[in-house]
DNA sequence: TTGATCGGAGATCATTATAGTCTCCGACTG
DNA sequence: CAGTCGGAGACTATAATGATCTCCGATCAA
């Protein structure tokens, strides 16, 4: 329950390799293009294309066209929210139905429902913790702010 | 995104006024049958039904057969925990695939994967959430008989 | 004791969301 | 100006979801 598309996950993975690449010290300001990162964690080419559309579309990265083109961040990876991320590729954060109704429409359940404001707490929790985390945290060596582990340990690169 | 799906938010529904029923101060301790919370929540009859047969599986609820049948709680609304309502429900939390990879199953990005660590402390920050959250937390207090339409209050006890 | 009322269980169906594919186009670089 | 890149849309297959239908067994009260 609660799982997030495979469309995000790839967009985590590629945003991930994109500043490892950007800002790493083996070729930092390279731009990446969608074929490495397809072969590199074996996602399929053409949906990475469209999932990597999104995110140029959303202003998460920029594309440059023609050979030797590719993607780059717009941001630094601290300044990219996984929410921001996620929502780019899923739309709003929303665990119910109701929780984005425009006005005019009302759920079934609406006018007897004691349930919407507590899930809408649970909603605001969840919608903090992926506020708090940026793509930095995911780049490893950074542990995770708004979670205590005892050892937050590494992803190694 | 992450939403849960409809058959949770009647999970989640129904217990709640089975919960305000039994515990509240009306009619203490009396069963609840499936008709009378589809017909208060607008929730199609025949599916409310299979979730509240899966929640008797899952041990949250007890059945009781025959005229004057129904549901009750096995536990007190303090010790049900929304992770258990919404788990009987939807299965297990994971918002990635591999979250509960067995043993030989690996996704195809698992080798290379730099975001699963990460991802999972996501997961385990949700899931302490929602296992601190209780039914009791959604009773918001107030019990439900006060809220309740006069038509509602008809059905026959 | 028997019939109406309840839950138990299974198959079935429609709709939607997801995942993935295919094709054609336009932009850029060398 | 050719080859390499992203942009965009239609398209398909499959799975998950939401909902329905039917038949069964248990129970209680008249």
């Amino acid at each position: 329950m609660l799982k997030i598309s495979k469309k995000a996950d790839y967009a985590l993975m590629a945003l991930q390799h994109i500043a490892a690449v950007q800002f790493g010290d083996v070729t930092p300001g390279r731009v990446v293009n969608t074929k490495e990162i397809a072969e590199e964690y074996n996602i399929p080419l053409e949906l990475l294309a469209k999932v990597l559309q999104t995110l140029a579309k959303h202003a998460l990265i920029e594309s440059h066209n023609g050979p030797k083109g590719g993607y780059a961040l717009v941001r630094r990876a601290h300044q990219i929210t996984i929410a921001q991320i996620l929502e780019s590729i899923e739309g709003p954060l929303g665990i119910t139905d109701c929780s984005h109704e425009k006005d005019g429409e009302f759920c079934m359940q609406r006018e007897n429902c004691h349930i919407r404001t507590p899930l809408l707490k649970v909603q605001d929790s969840i919608a903090q913790l992926l506020n708090n985390m940026t793509l930095q945290d995911m780049m490893g060596g950074t542990p995770l702010i708004t979670i205590q582990s005892p050892a937050a340990q590494g992803v190694e690169r």
